[in-house]
DNA sequence: CTGCATCCGCCTCGATACTG
DNA sequence: CAGTATCGAGGCGGATGCAG
């Protein structure tokens, strides 16, 4: 195991989840408890035998647990939920159009959501937003000052959102807007229009920085 | 140049600053623009061919700049500040006492002082504190519901902590205390013990979580 | 002396094959 | 399905070289 041996929590930090894969093993997990072959699935590129290796290490670090064939977070895994979304909004911000041979999947477009939103940019908003991504369905609910994502549909949602994947996670980029998707046909809404801007306001989409 | 082709904002920020020592690099820049001998001399452990070569991708990559042998971070490089910050509290928090040969800097305390301070947790506060860490000064500042912390004194400094590098340091994990540190020796509180306390809140170490 | 470039041994990574 | 074993390529770490 090599370690920066520097006396600094940031060289801490990068000794237990710096290496090659690490985080984005843990972007995984942050989605939900998964299966080994799930994970290998949700993050091609990665050899089987380093799967194993980071599993191992983060379970002997306590950031992951496994029972019965499934791994999750511990608490304190999932306490790299923060950092996790620093670098995300971080890497979303100068996100290219995509390249071909880049992978995509509708959840990690799930984790760009969850990095981007913030109530208090609509103080007092109370409402539900459903995004319908290739095959999969995801709600952003703003509520009581705070902002969940999660799987699954809204419960009455004020705007719908289609599209697929890429476009999906392209969005989080900053010059790449939901009007110009729709213009391009890649991204249909439905429900109030007014709803759609407020929760481009809670993403911080509105070019107002 | 390696890359995860993943089209995730997370897999994005890790092809430009995942690989080993880039963060650390980061870390150096966001106390204040750096030579490439000070650089080497805070990063102990990096070859110097790696430092070389990091310092021309980050300069590729917009994140740094080099004018008149300095390297300084761009707007965008200061951007890293956030997720900087979220690893290092991530990685104080399991801190333990620091192992013989590791290495430590004084003003990586700073870089912790930065993460942890949050004015927030302590409404309407002004005041400032001054710390003496080995042979440097640094000072925090809260004032107009933000924190700011810099080299160099403070101005009318309500309390002043002297102590070590590792000490202040180690200050940022959660199980030891001023109190205990000072019980050990190794650390000293001037001024008002109120401002102490107040100092403590805001860095959120009074062990409210 | 600073600011790198080059060289070399080693270890990690990535791909494939293999096992329970 | 859930990993382990193997092996070539390449990134890393340390030492050294060299120009301004």
């Amino acid at each position: 195991m090599r370690s920066y041996r520097q006396y600094c929590g940031l060289a801490a930090a990068l000794d237990a989840v710096g290496e090659r894969w690490t985080l984005l093993v843990v972007r995984e997990l942050l989605i939900g408890p998964r299966r080994y072959g799930e994970l290998l699935a949700d993050l091609p590129g990665m050899g089987t035998n380093l799967l194993a290796e980071r599993l191992k290490s983060l379970s002997h670090l306590g950031i992951v647990t496994k029972d019965d064939q499934l791994y999750r977070l511990t608490e304190r895994g999932r306490g790299l939920g923060a950092a996790v979304g620093s670098l995300t909004r971080w890497g979303l911000a100068e996100l290219d159009e995509p390249e071909s041979g880049t992978a995509c999947r509708a959840h990690w477009g799930l984790g760009g959501l969850r990095a981007m939103a913030d109530a208090r940019r609509v103080p007092g908003l109370e409402e539900s937003y459903e995004f319908h991504v290739d095959d999969e369905v995801f709600h952003l609910r703003v509520s009581g000052g705070a902002a969940t994502v999660g799987r699954g549909p809204a419960e009455r949602p004020t705007m719908t959102m289609t599209t697929d994947s890429k476009t999906f996670v392209r969005l989080g980029s900053g010059d790449y807007s939901a009007r110009t998707a729709q213009a391009e046909g890649r991204l249909t809404i439905e429900g109030d229009p007014q709803a759609a801007r407020r929760c481009a306001l809670v993403l911080g989409l509105d070019g107002s920085a």
